[in-house]
RNA sequence: CGGGGCAUAGCGCAGCCUGGUAGCGCAUCUGGUUUGGGACCAGAGGGUCGCAAGUUCAAAUCUUGCUGCCCCGACCA
């Protein structure tokens, strides 16, 4: 893409409203544009952040054995009084009536559709286990919108289902999605701790907040040191692999303000080891057993050709929060730099050059060279002064810049981290270090 | 919902107290000069001053009502 062609508005002053850095970035960026309070558009740069960010999830849901499907953001009311929540979610649900004064509603959550959906197609204990998802957008009519897409009314979640006959099989499946959760956010570069939480209104008895710590985040965390130092490399979705990574976890200590308790932390953490620090939540999973199948009558025969209650969970993910989460954990004052698998370019192009002088020939050559190869970059092709140029792409973030100006030699190119050092280099082994550093055939 | 604040050009702001032809910086457009960390000169375009009513010869400015947005609290991916 040709800075020239692309559609990027750029804020040289943060808009007065935004009061946290990745609300502020974002804006400046010209990642997001407020369309009402807590409802934002994303423009292109954020939405290519947004869709990366989407499919990480979305690959490793799927390795985790989740199959995807999409539910509409628009659902009847009738099975939310099925099962017990059209009255019982409150102001948050969005209620709409229809020309023919039919209530419906703006989906804050899938449970009710998902079990509706499940039971009336599955009647058998041999199509199970099963995990279903969707990604898709969700309205919960916040009382108070804040921080950008961090909390926001209409947002983008990854809701999982997990359907099992016993509550034995249920857990193994809670327990696919916990290491699902800890591979995805390790694959964002986060560092994620599983919190106990409290189940919420959602309801159930087995649940976990997925923190990741960042000094602005909102929650206060308290935790042990070593907690950060456990790997999943080496896990896989096994069931002896999934019971022995949730052991590690069940090990350390770790809560969030509502189920801090300071006797507990002192006695269990030794001093040194001792966290305690501010995060972000970004997911949280449930086991809820019959809570939604025994109200709607969500039953499947097992063995004994009888009807049986499903086991299930829901698991989610506030995919539309991570690109803000990512920023928050990430930006160092100075410049922002994506993590390699959501960075919305491979390469920014810095062209010094005026349209149609040599500089500006060669960066257009280069950029046109690693087009033809499937590197994904942007090319300042405009006449802002470099210092400029510079300051944008710091705020940007693509981890690699190639800079064109007339210093160099005809061959040569400078390359460099965005935050490292600079070497002159070819472009053809400017192309192989791209290739190798995305895995790019 | 309780408490506080704001609304003037795309963004940041001044003007309001004390009513009298709407301004500044950045951004945008034209021409020229520049080019390795937010360049310079000259010129140009862009605003029913959030909406409505009132007071007045005259309202961005005073009065009343409404709407929107932001901040602090409870809620949440």
């Amino acid at each position: 893409m040709k800075l020239s062609e692309y559609f990027l508005p750029i804020l040289k002053e943060n808009p007065s409203e935004a009061k946290i850095k990745s609300h502020q970035l974002m804006l400046r960026a010209g990642m997001i544009r407020q369309s009402a309070s807590g409802i934002y558009s994303w423009l292109p740069l954020g939405f290519k952040i947004l869709k990366k960010i989407e499919q990480v999830v979305r690959e490793e849901q799927n390795r985790a054995g989740a199959i995807e499907l999409l539910m509409p953001t628009i659902q009847s009311a009738e099975i939310w009084k099925e099962s017990g929540r059209y009255d019982g979610y409150g102001k948050e649900m969005l209620r709409i009536k229809d020309r023919h004064d039919r209530d419906l509603l703006y989906g804050p959550t899938n449970e009710e559709l998902i079990t509706e959906i499940f039971r009336d197609n599955v009647k058998s204990y041999k199509s199970l286990p099963m995990i279903l998802y969707h990604i898709q957008w969700k309205f919960r009519d916040e009382i108070r919108p804040r921080f950008g897409v961090m909390r926001c009314r209409e947002f983008l979640m990854k809701d999982s289902y997990s359907f099992d006959l016993t509550e034995d099989e249920a857990r193994l499946s809670y327990k696919k999605m916990f290491l699902s959760y800890l591979k995805i956010f390790e694959k964002l570069e986060l560092k994620a701790i599983p919190m106990i939480a409290d189940t919420g209104p959602i309801g159930g008895d087995l649940s976990h907040e997925f923190i990741i710590l960042a000094e602005t985040g909102e929650s206060n965390v308290y935790t042990d040191k070593d907690i950060l130092k456990i790997s999943t490399s080496n896990h896989d979705y096994s069931k002896k692999s999934l019971d022995e990574i949730t052991e590690k976890f069940k090990k350390y200590y770790s809560a969030t303000d509502e189920k801090f308790n300071k006797q507990d932390f002192e006695n269990k953490v030794e001093q040194k080891n001792r966290l305690s620090t501010k995060g972000i939540e970004v997911g949280h999973i449930f086991y809820f057993g019959e809570k939604y199948s025994k109200p709607m009558n969500a039953v499947v025969n097992n063995k004994e050709g009888k009807n049986t209650f499903l086991h299930m969970g829901s698991y989610g993910i506030g995919v539309s929060r991570l690109p803000a989460t990512i920023i928050e954990a990430k930006f160092n004052d100075k410049f922002m730099k994506w993590p390699l698998s959501v960075t919305p370019f491979h390469v920014a192009i810095l062209s010094f050059g005026k349209t149609g002088d040599e500089t500006d020939i060669k960066s257009q050559n280069i950029y046109n060279f690693l087009k033809s190869h499937n590197i994904d970059a942007i090319l300042d092709d405009t006449n802002e002064s470099p210092a400029s140029k510079f300051k944008n792409f710091d705020l940007i973030g693509i981890p690699y810049q190639i800079v064109v100006g007339s210093k160099l030699g005809k061959d040569d190119f400078e390359f460099k981290e965005i935050d490292g050092d600079k070497e002159i280099l070819k472009k053809e082994d400017i192309l192989k270090k791209l290739k190798n550093i995305y895995k790019i055939d």
